[in-house]
RNA sequence: UGGGCUAUGGUGUAAUGGUAGCACAAGAGGUUUUGGUUCUCUUAGUCUUGGUUCGAACCCAGGUAGUCCAACCA
């Protein structure tokens, strides 16, 4: 009985941490819908490169797959040839690896053009599309308004023939774009914009990356997405929430696919695609659509055309600039896979349009990357620090533990393997905020009279002996008052892992590095590009107030301190060995990543996040 | 002002007609050779008005607020 209890508990733990789509999904399986399969793909337009909102749809694309057993396909949704180029197809791929997804096959959309082409004209022949002749504007007059119906175009009952035979015409090359297109003959007094008889097909006479000239006309996304994910064999075909009006023409479309292959699947070919669909149709009821939240995170704007923006007047340097939310910017920013998907799955899929604090995902970050990155020692705004008791020349090799949270069973560091050698010596640099003249009691670092500990090294005291003058003898100045030296004294006896190392003292750890054993990099560091929560809804003011577009919109709201690089840096010899991406720490400071363009002779390292607090 | 969708602490999310829970953020304290980590604890919530029900965050109706839809984009 108790193990009864205890198996019922696992399951409903498992139930609560589904989302009402994985919910969904168990829910289907369970009624065997689809013959209890599962086959959901992730559709990109390979017309720019993934960003963060992206990650949240292959997380739930691949991870239901995953999750159920099913498989996850890479949809290149093709359709727009004057948009798109192949440039983007690897740049894809690359980043949904490394988010560590595995898709079934990589489709693309034009596959399937000579299938729809094929359909398209049952649906003529079936007197439910029409080839229509009427000018843009004149359809769009004709669309009516969400508050007013349509009117039917004057070529609505146009004869089949005619517009079939236009309808090739619409594929000769002889037809100038605009001049026809081809429409579904739903309902134009529709109170679904959508159904007011969508476009099917357009001209656009121009060569596709994939098919070359084959096609003159091409199909629109509404007569492509569900056809595809039907001829594909997707269950679940899941989509951000702007898709919701969409459904219902998506399933229209679907049933019409279906009608299509029981009317033509017996007289095709055996083994041809319609064949097949046709011996499916009682074992795949077709793909139904999903809807989830899209991610909106403050302080960052997510649009494809406005990252392209970005990147074209140069506000950044390009998509893999670390300060842009595009995966392959946060990678080199020093995200971590692991950082990006547990972020996710922390703020989960709904249907509210939420926005999402950025805090949120650096935390997620700061969690990842305290297992993972190496400690090392950088100071970035450094000051002199000289150990007046210590020998001149003398060098003392020290042990630094690589990472403390790598632990053993009894939840003790493991040494064995995770520490790497440092140096000491009498010159030092600290950081310049580590040492204050007047810095209070609740100052726990450096300062006249205080003691502190150097980490791995020693503990080390400034005196707060005065001159005649009533200058601190530790503290060195420049004619304008500027620190420029500290002097220190050590105690010879609390070298780290020597007994009197465990001698408590009232002030902080301290990390350094030796002057003469560290090597000088460039840090950057980043901030939010924006200064606005919501940048995208105050670009999108900002343009109706004043008229204006794209980078002037922009620049009212851009942060000027983004980036700031600091050229100034020491750190210790290590880490010049880390190869770029390596996830660091650079004690008490942050997290630090070493940049794409980083090399021994000139470390350049990339601030991901700073520590808590 | 037509239709669709949505509303739970500061933020995000759970509770699927039966004890409003979790994470982040914030605050207090302990531990610590990182003012990190870790461990305690604290603060704070069902948009509104009705209805159905023994019982409503959940179901229904109205209101309010937000959001999406009138591209030969996806």
């Amino acid at each position: 009985m108790e193990e009864l209890n205890n198996v019922q508990s696992i399951n409903t733990e498992e139930k609560k941490t589904l989302n009402f789509i994985e919910q969904k999904v168990e829910k289907d399986m369970a009624e065997g819908l689809n013959g209890g399969r599962v086959q959901t793909r992730f559709p990109p337009e390979p017309n720019g490169y993934l960003h963060i909102g992206h990650a949240k749809a292959i997380a739930i694309d691949f991870g239901i797959a995953e999750k159920f057993g099913g498989v996850c396909n890479l949809r290149m949704d093709d359709t727009n040839p004057q948009k798109e180029d192949t440039e983007y197809v690897k740049a894809i791929e690359r980043d949904i690896k490394w988010l560590g997804f595995q898709w079934g096959k990589v489709c693309y959309a034009s596959d399937y053009f000579q299938d729809l082409w094929d359909f398209a004209e049952w649906c003529i022949l079936q007197g439910r599309a029409y080839v229509d002749e009427q000018t843009s504007e004149e359809i769009a007059a004709q669309k009516g308004t969400p508050t007013e119906p349509g009117t039917n175009s004057p070529y609505r009952d146009r004869p089949v023939e005619e517009s079939l035979r236009l309808f090739r015409e619409m594929n000769s090359g002889n037809v100038e774009p605009g001049r026809m297109i081809l429409r579904a003959k739903i309902d134009m007094a529709s109170p679904n914009m959508h159904f007011r008889d969508p476009i099917m097909y357009r001209v656009l006479n121009m060569e596709h990356w994939r098919t070359g000239n084959k096609w003159n006309a091409y199909p629109m996304y509404d007569f492509t997405h569900g056809q595809s994910d039907y001829l594909e064999g997707v269950t679940h075909s899941i989509c951000t929430l702007e898709f919701v009006p969409h459904r219902e023409l998506y399933d229209l479309f679907v049933s019409w696919m279906r009608e299509w292959a029981a009317d033509c699947g017996e007289k095709a070919e055996s083994g041809s695609k319609l064949s097949t669909l046709n011996s499916q149709l009682s074992t795949y009821q077709g793909p139904r659509q999903f809807e989830f939240n899209k991610l909106n995170l403050n302080y960052t704007l997510m649009s494809k055309r406005n990252l392209l923006v970005l990147t074209k007047e140069g506000v950044v340097n390009g998509w893999d600039d670390p300060r842009m939310p595009t995966i392959c910017g946060i990678r080199r920013r020093g995200y971590s896979p692991q950082a990006i998907l547990n972020f996710i799955d922390k703020i989960g899929y709904t249907t509210f349009d939420a926005l999402n604090d950025i805090k949120l995902l650096e935390a997620a970050c700061r969690e990842d990357l305290n297992t993972r990155a190496i400690r090392v020692s950088a100071v970035v705004d450094p000051v002199k620090l000289i150990i007046d008791n210590y020998p001149d020349g003398q060098v003392e090799e020290m042990q630094a533990v690589n990472n403390p949270e790598l632990r053993d069973a009894d939840g003790n560091t493991i040494m064995e393997g995770n520490t790497h050698t440092i140096h000491f010596s009498k010159e030092l640099y600290i950081e310049r905020e580590d040492f204050m003249e007047e810095g209070g009691k609740k100052f726990l670092r450096l300062g006249p009279g205080k003691e502190v500990r150097l980490k791995n090294a020693y503990i080390i005291a400034c005196s707060n002996e005065q001159d005649e003058n009533g200058n601190y003898k530790c503290i060195e100045k420049d004619s304008n008052g500027n620190i420029t030296c500290i002097h220190a004294t050590y105690d010879a006896d609390t070298k780290s892992g020597m007994p009197g190392a465990d001698r408590k003292i009232k002030g902080k750890t301290l990390h350094w590095v030796s002057c003469q054993h560290s090597i000088p990099c460039e840090v950057r560091n980043y901030a939010c590009l924006w200064t606005c929560e919501n940048p995208r809804d105050a670009i999108k003011q900002y343009e109706k107030e004043n008229g204006v577009r794209g980078i002037d919109a922009m620049r009212p709201f851009l942060n000027p301190e983004s980036l700031i690089i600091n050229k100034n840096a020491f750190i210790e010899k290590f880490a010049a060995t880390m190869p770029p991406l390596s996830y660091l720490q650079f004690q008490r400071i942050g997290y630090f990543n070493v940049d794409t363009t980083s090399t021994p002779e000139h470390l350049v390292f990339n601030k991901t996040v700073g520590l808590k607090g």
